[in-house]
DNA sequence: CTTGACATTGACGCAACGTCAACCTGTAAC
DNA sequence: GTTACAGGTTGACGTTGCGTCAATGTCAAG
């Protein structure tokens, strides 16, 4: 009555292969019954019976670890599956922001605005905005701009735009992940932000540093130009609201 | 001019870590500009603008040795992203049926309908259905039909149980996945299912076997006792038309 | 006795690094 | 001069669940 399986045997009755149940022997999640004289592996019916419930909670989803603490440890299959059915919830969301993201690109890819190919060494797109800096801030305030950014070294302009880059994909991926303004990552790249302003010379910071700031992110949301740099006017917004937040508490 | 920064000074500006670097390094995507004597890397502007190229690929969820194509083989980013594209929404397709099928256990369990603690031994429940069996086919048709299973080894019981179980796992999945009844998938699984059937004794099968099966089918979606083998109606009426389609191009 | 099917135990591979470990170097401080 | 200490280097393991060789022993059949 006492009847014992080989490995093969075992493995194409329950529809798995041979180095799966030896894995699983291996991590001691399935021993076999018992080992023949010649060290085959022999599974009684009890073993196929653990078979069929690691491979139902397999099937949907579960890790090796979390199965076996569902048959041995008593831990509930209801705990575990509403646990993993969460992680997989968050999973799905993570994907479609992803797929979100990449949507976003590929646009700005076909409209030609690519973030890959331009603005590498153009300095905040700095002789281009000329007219507009005169008129909005004055020729003197362009010309301050224009003095600071010429005096400095292609290895300073790199880092500096360097800096720029990171800071910007670190504010797209936050955005895109929902995080809160007031929350602590969104705070720490705020605090990024900020310092990476700070390299601005003196003469081009006015008195009321919080107060530029701020002018600076309604700028962000206004100007489609530099929304485009945060995902958009939401990502712009989002960002806009991080930093009157920093300003708010640290300056 | 020519400027050279060290590992940690580049990781700084471009927000990662020198490990990351050196990953890079080891698998040719961006190796340093040059060795200083001391063997240090050294990066130059040309290796940070490609940093950020691959930065800000990765960050779009892009593989390494995809961004390594893009970047080196004159492959359109605008093309692997449209492909990453569509491997992220089949994985969201995917993850949403895994989290439905988790959703129908975990019902299934809240009712007590487990299928983790039943019916291991109780062979297809089968004197459970003595009344009915006789009733729609006879006092004569239970009788075979008990003798037979009773004439089982507790192994073939086991090894046949086995089948079924693996056979319901995969029908379930061919279910969830959405594969197509006449495809070659489902196809085979009908083609196991049959000849699990073939197991019956010749007694309890008769002439009609194409009609038998077909009868069967019926039953599988008719009967909620047997549709939960399969997912509910849904699954049993895949199942019902997968194996017609089959019995009448082979049997 | 040979052949073939099936068994065994390693060990590598996959994705993208994080995380030690063990050991030099460069620079500032005492 | 030496002592720290920060930062550089090259390995190598760990992560998830097996697939896939590789080298070799065992068993039933011809």
């Amino acid at each position: 009555m006492k009847q014992l399986w080989t490995i093969q045997e075992v493995a194409k009755a329950a529809g798995t292969t041979s180095r799966t149940l030896r894995h699983y022997d291996a991590i001691g999640l399935l021993p076999p019954a018992s080992l023949g004289e010649n060290g085959y592996r022999l599974y009684d019916a009890a073993a196929l019976i653990r078979l069929q419930r690691i491979l139902a909670l397999r099937n949907l989803g579960l890790g090796l670890p979390d199965i076996a603490r569902v048959l041995d440890d008593g831990l509930s299959a209801e705990d575990a599956l509403a646990a993993l059915e969460q992680q997989l919830l968050l999973e799905t969301t993570r994907l479609e922001r992803q797929i979100a993201s990449i949507r976003r690109t590929r646009i700005a890819l076909q409209k030609g605005r690519s973030p890959m190919t331009e603005n590498m060494f153009d300095g905040f797109q700095h002789e281009q905005y000329k007219e507009e800096v005169e008129e909005r801030w004055g020729a003197d305030a362009y010309a301050r701009s224009d003095a600071w950014w010429k005096s400095k070294s292609d290895a300073e302009k790199l880092a500096w735009q360097q800096k720029l880059s990171a800071l910007n994909n670190d504010w797209q991926d936050a955005v895109a992940r929902g995080v809160d303004v007031t929350g602590e990552e969104a705070q720490a790249l705020a605090a990024r932000h900020v310092d990476w302003l700070r390299d601005l010379p003196q003469a081009m910071v006015p008195d009321d540093f919080g107060g530029y700031i701020l002018g600076l992110g309604e700028m962000y949301v206004n100007d489609p130009r530099f929304a485009t740099n945060y995902s958009g006017e939401v990502g712009a917004t989002f960002v806009r609201d991080a930093l009157k937040v920093y300003v708010e508490t640290n300056l």
